[in-house]
DNA sequence: AGCAAGTGCTTCGAATCTGAACGTTCGACT
DNA sequence: AGTCGAACGTTCAGATTCGAAGCACTTGCT
């Protein structure tokens, strides 16, 4: 897979395409062992499961904005509407109006839904250990999260995608902020 | 988000959960990113792309078995299925019994396929610039290739998915073992 | 040859996910 | 107060996905 159709200027080297494949697969991958793991264990979608797990073991009161958790699950809005909905009607969490903000909904896991998440957990950790953790030694493990969560915080940052004009193609490089919470960067400009 | 529910054995340890976590995330939100691209460029979902990727940029002859794809595109095979048939309705591919095995089919990228390939392309190499190596500089992609590819490998080669049991029948888990340390997880027997 | 087990792919039913459209609420600015 | 734009969740229709079951062919064994 050469990814260098005479578009030359832009092409990928060799590293980088094998960076970026490796990075995918191995992903898809795990997701796929995990999410038969997770179903057999507990009958968990890896999705439930990781909604349960924000709640039940991030978060010290148990609970979590609607949007907070899709954003942190990596989901569309109506997904997790769609996941709410069945978590509920299972038992394992709750929904009621946030306090502070009447548009806002406030998940809460119940204690179902805790015995739940630690059902799967023990086997999860292994599946881990299993296929990704086997050649992952020494500080791997280390340098794998220096090298992911810059690339992570940095796709967060980003502009929200809807507006038409990519603006200024200057370099953003604010690599040199290590563990930097989430930067919002708000278009400075006053367009608008 | 800390995995110690009492299960001091198997817990992992905090770089191993940032980077579970950081590589799953980020792979999530880049196919997200990348899908939305693929869509407004070329109408492609992120597995079309794939797969014409395959077909149009590995293989000379421009075709695969079904099966071969599916498990590069990590894949069930009814979905493979699926989208091959979606794509050959849109002209994409082509499907044609394989010559050796009569149980097979050949699929061929079409040259419509071949231009859709081509009109992806470079919006595709540029949100991978934008969004994924912008941070990763210098060698950063090819050592997150040297840590990756390990660990696709190892999946790739572990027994499919036997249902009943594990591991082999014995000691039914090498990880409860309080003496053996953290680190230095050897994969048992030789793996080649 | 004959037969059992295995492989390759498709069909089927059900679950899940997505973007677009919507109804509310919040915030800022008149 | 009144208005406009943005943010929060939900609903809706449609597309995609998966596992299990099924069919056709191949391979290995006798």
């Amino acid at each position: 897979m050469s990814f260098t159709p005479a578009y030359s200027g832009l092409a990928l080297d060799e590293a980088e395409l094998r960076a970026y494949f490796a990075l995918m697969d191995v992903a898809g991958l795990l997701r796929h062992k995990v999410e038969q793991q997770l179903r057999e264990a507990a009958d968990l979608t890896y999705v439930q499961f990781k909604v349960l797990a924000r709640l039940g073991l991030d978060s010290p009161t148990g609970s979590l904005r609607m949007t907070e958790l899709a954003d942190e699950v990596v989901y569309s809005r109506s997904g997790l509407t769609y996941q709410a909905g069945q978590m509920e009607k299972a038992g394992w969490v709750e929904r009621s109006p946030s306090p502070d903000d009447d548009r806002g909904v406030t998940v809460t896991i119940t204690e179902v839904g805790r015995e739940r998440l630690t059902r799967a957990l023990p086997g999860h950790v292994e599946v881990l250990r299993e296929l990704l953790f086997t050649t992952l030694t020494g500080n791997d493990a280390g340098t794998l999260a220096a090298l992911l969560e810059p690339a992570l915080d940095h796709m967060r940052a980003l502009p929200p995608r809807s507006a038409s004009s990519r603006r200024r193609s200057g370099a953003p490089s604010s690599v040199s902020d290590p563990s930097a919470g989430h930067r919002s960067v708000e278009a400075p400009g006053g367009e608008h």
